[in-house]
DNA sequence: CAAAATCACGAAAGATTCTTGCGTGAAGCG
DNA sequence: CGCTTCACGCAAGAATCTTTCGTGATTTTG
C-alpha cells in the first residue's frame, strides 16, 4: 500500500494517539509513542505543517445544547454541470444549519450534515430553504435517532511500514 | 429555544473557540473571550465535566495519509426490531472501514461513514462484509467526491442568552 | 430592607509544560 | 573510509497551567 507521505511506526501513533484526545500535553504525548518531549514535537509541527493534521476541534454534546435534531440530507440536483455543482457547494456555506457537506456521487449529487434546535427548524429549514433552492430537484432525509459509533479517520488497530 | 444548560455568552464564545481550535492555550482562549486566564479554565472544566465538550480530536487529512476512498452507505435492513437493530449496530463497531455511524429513520435504518485506502478495499468491504451480513436488506453507498463544508457542531454565528 | 450567603472574577505564585539550542550517535552516500 | 545528513535526547529559559486567596456583585433569606 503506497502512501503519500512517509510515516513511520511513532507517526502512526502520535496521529491515533491525537485523535483520540486532541488537547493531550507534549510530554504525555512522547512518553505514550515512546520518544523525548523535543523530537515528538517536532513530528507534530511537522504532521501539521504538511496538512497531515488539518486542525484540531472540540467535540460537542448536540442534546445538551439544546440541539435536538441532527440530520443527513441527500440532494439530488436537475443539472450536474460543473457551474451548478459549484453554485450549490457555495450554498451550502450559507446555512448555519448545515455543519458539512460533501459532493458525492450515486443516486444523489450532495449529502448534508445538518443540525437543527427542533424539528420545527429542521423542518422549516428543509421546505423553505433547501427544496427551495434554484435547481434542486429531490430531497430525502434521514433523521438520526443515535450514534452508534464515532471514531476519528485513522482506525486504531492501523499499523503501517 | 430552552437550553438544557445554563451557558452565558461567554461560554457559547468559549464553544466557538475551541471548536475552531482545540488546541488553543488558555491565556489564548481566555483573551478571545474577554476574561482572564483562571475563570476561563474554570469555565472549559466545567463543560468538560457536565459533558457539553465530550472530548478534543486532530482531523487528519485523509488522502494525505493514502486513504483515497471517503464513502456513505444507507443500510436497509430486513427486521427493524430492536434486538436487530442493536446486533447491527454492534457489528459496525467492528469494522474498522467504518469511521462512524448513526441510526436513522427514513428510508433506511443506519447511514455509515466509510474510509478506505482505496476503491477495491471499499468494494470489498461492501460486497463481502457489508451486503453479506445477516439481516441486511439494501446497500446504497454514495462515493464522495470532495467536502465542500467542514465545520464543527455549533454554528459560529450563533449567539444565545 | 438589611444581613448573610453564594458566586464568579482576577491577581499572584508555584508547578508544570513548552520550546529552543546544542551535542551525540546512527544511517546513507560519494 | 570519511563526509554528510538526520533525528534523538539533555538541559535551560520562556511560557503556560493551575491553585489559592481576597474582593465585589448578585441573590437569597430573615
Amino acid at each position: 500500500m503506497p502512501l503519500k507521505a512517509d510515516l513511520d511506526a511513532i507517526d502512526w501513533k502520535i496521529l491515533r494517539e491525537l485523535q483520540q484526545d486532541g488537547r493531550m500535553t507534549n510530554v504525555e504525548l512522547s512518553g505514550r509513542v515512546g520518544i523525548s518531549a523535543p523530537p515528538c514535537l517536532r513530528r507534530v509541527r511537522r504532521l501539521e505543517e504538511t496538512g497531515i493534521i488539518r486542525g484540531y476541534r472540540a467535540l460537542l454534546n448536540a442534546p445538551a445544547l439544546g440541539l435536538d435534531v441532527v440530520a443527513f440530507c441527500l440532494i439530488g440536483l436537475h443539472h450536474q454541470a460543473d457551474a451548478e455543482l459549484k453554485t450549490f457547494a457555495e450554498r451550502t456555506r450559507g446555512w448555519p444549519i448545515v455543519r458539512d457537506a460533501w459532493m458525492v456521487s450515486g443516486e444523489s449529487d450532495f449529502l448534508l450534515h445538518c443540525v437543527a434546535s427542533d424539528l420545527g427548524a429542521f423542518q422549516t429549514f428543509v421546505i423553505e430553504e433547501l427544496a427551495s433552492a434554484p435547481n434542486v430537484d429531490t430531497v430525502r432525509t434521514a433523521l438520526t435517532i443515535r450514534r452508534v459509533k464515532d471514531e476519528g479517520l485513522v482506525a486504531f488497530s492501523e499499523v503501517r511500514i
